[in-house]
DNA sequence: TATGAATGAGTTTTCATTCAT
DNA sequence: GATGAATGAAAACTCATTCAT
């Protein structure tokens, strides 16, 4: 293959000080690395989610969350390592399918939050989770690539207080919905 | 440069017939000929949008014909042109702010459109449309990342179908609330 | 051939608004007309190292004068076509001969203002010219190439100042020695 | 970049029967490799020049032993190898500074080998030795560029034998000066 | 286990020149 | 006469990968 610009087995052995060969010898290819350190940082920042997301309840607690969250995302590079390897993966026909499967634990994590949050509500049973936990994940991956090309995540910024701001309402929806259905 | 795994100046000439000179004669560079290339694609689906969704004045309405407008993207390969460019935009950094560039019009475009749905709800004056329109945009280009990667549709489809059913529902709340605040 | 870097049919074409293909249409070939060029240059400059040398009787005068002809050569552009011609022509085997064949009417013309500024001399006779001219036109020449690659002509000014400086003395002692022959 | 025509990454990796992407590999690029063969030659044939005119102290002496050395130039390839830069320099701009400070050296050395032949002469304190280097070096570079047009040392040879047969001049002039001055 | 030096196969790009109009 | 578009051949350069040590 013929490696994605600035992700080359050069960069990656000057960036870690280390000989190129080495990459080879460890991992068999670039491709192999390259997945093995997304499988890392991936890893890495799902266990964050699922820590700081175990006792959020609201949407509005939620959303608060996830906006520092993304921006630890940002700072750590693990938007860069997703952006690079979604790039990658666009192009090489053979990495598609490795790149696929290694988003699918988020949709799952997505969508079990989303049940939580749902839970008890009058929805619970109505809405389909998995769409929604899907539209979560390409959402985010929508912001991350937004905010790769722009070089600037301030517009996220705007788009996560924004969603601070309206999160209580759709709270208040969701809570009074609840009871309502309760109604004699 | 290295230009963008598979879009190579070679297989364009091979795809187009002609000489592998001619882009560069032509265009000066590869990333020109592609940013032409997004241009006339971008601008096309653009005109294509705005038409369609003229007259929509319903939530339900524009998810029906955004879910038909989305499987004609992929059809005629602009997702995949797009898919192309922010890969290639995500590592080239000269690429990046001339990719970002072409996106802009789309979110002013989703900017009106949601401008006119919330027109004479009670939301009017009250949610930032400009965050709507980038969350759109990104929601869109996500669902894109994911359609591309996958190779299939069918994931997205569902949850353009998911969108149609629970669109009457946003489309009742914002019309009662709007002749609720006209109650005396 | 593949043209020297910078004159290329397309960067002459641009500088003289004219079509690219008109070069080939006229002249037949790059070589032909970059030698045509340098034909033209050079009959010019000869002419006018000719004409304002013509009257010149003195090393101290000439001097003088060839040192405002040689900032005239730097600023019409003749220095930067003959370096050009000579880089072309040090690498382009079939351009040698016809280059250093550009070359002799200078040697033939410093042979003779040597010859002029000697006569009457008691080295008239003694001196071989023609080694003298060859030796002006390579320092001439070097200084070109010196100035041409610093982009600065300060240091050869200065050498054409203390040029100046001296050619007096250079003159004193071509006169006195040549009553110093004659004296009984 | 268009490299200089002749010294091409594929003839180079030809005439040393290695790869033409080591050269890539270890020097980066044409350009780099070009100038590092240029500081080798350069630099072992300065320190030639520096030995063997170590101990000179007429001109006669001098220029009898430059013409050696000049012959050498010529037959190691020296000549070539700076014509074949300065060609390259005089064309691409990022190659010019580099191809100077490559000539400074020999301007320091011109320098002190005059200072040396004027030492104790009445013009030690007269003539401006920066100057006569620069002209020397001119000179040199000069005598250079149309021997390896005209592909024939012969005049550059004619040249230095006149040189020879005038230098006893210039040598007794210099050292009767010296006592003439002296004279009371 | 690690590394410095290769290398083959590709890439973008340049350019003089031709050619149909 | 003149021109816009085309092209063949070659240039510099990149890169994953291999290999001897």
């Amino acid at each position: 293959m013929r490696g994605f610009p600035g992700t080359t087995a050069r960069a990656i052995a000057r960036a870690g000080k280390l000989n190129q060969a080495l990459i080879f010898y460890h991992f068999g290819s670039l491709d192999r690395l390259l997945l093995a350190a997304l499988d890392l940082t991936s890893a890495q920042r799902l266990a964050r989610y699922q820590s700081a997301l175990a006792d959020v309840t609201s949407l509005t607690n939620a959303i608060d969350v996830m906006s520092h969250l993304y921006a630890e995302d940002v700072e750590v590079g693990h938007v860069a390592a997703v952006q690079e390897m979604v790039a990658g993966g666009s192009s090489v026909p053979g990495l598609r399918s490795e790149v696929v499967a290694r988003m699918e634990p988020w949709v799952r994590f997505a969508d079990s939050v989303i049940a939580r949050l749902l839970k008890g509500s009058f929805l619970e049973s109505v809405l389909p989770t998995g769409d929604f936990a899907y539209a979560a994940v390409a959402l985010y991956f929508g912001i991350e690539t937004l905010t790769h090309l722009d070089g600037d995540r301030s517009r996220a910024e705007a788009l996560f207080d924004t969603g601070k701001q309206l999160a209580p309402i759709a709270d208040a929806m969701l809570a009074s919905a609840t009871w309502t259905g309760d109604k004699p």
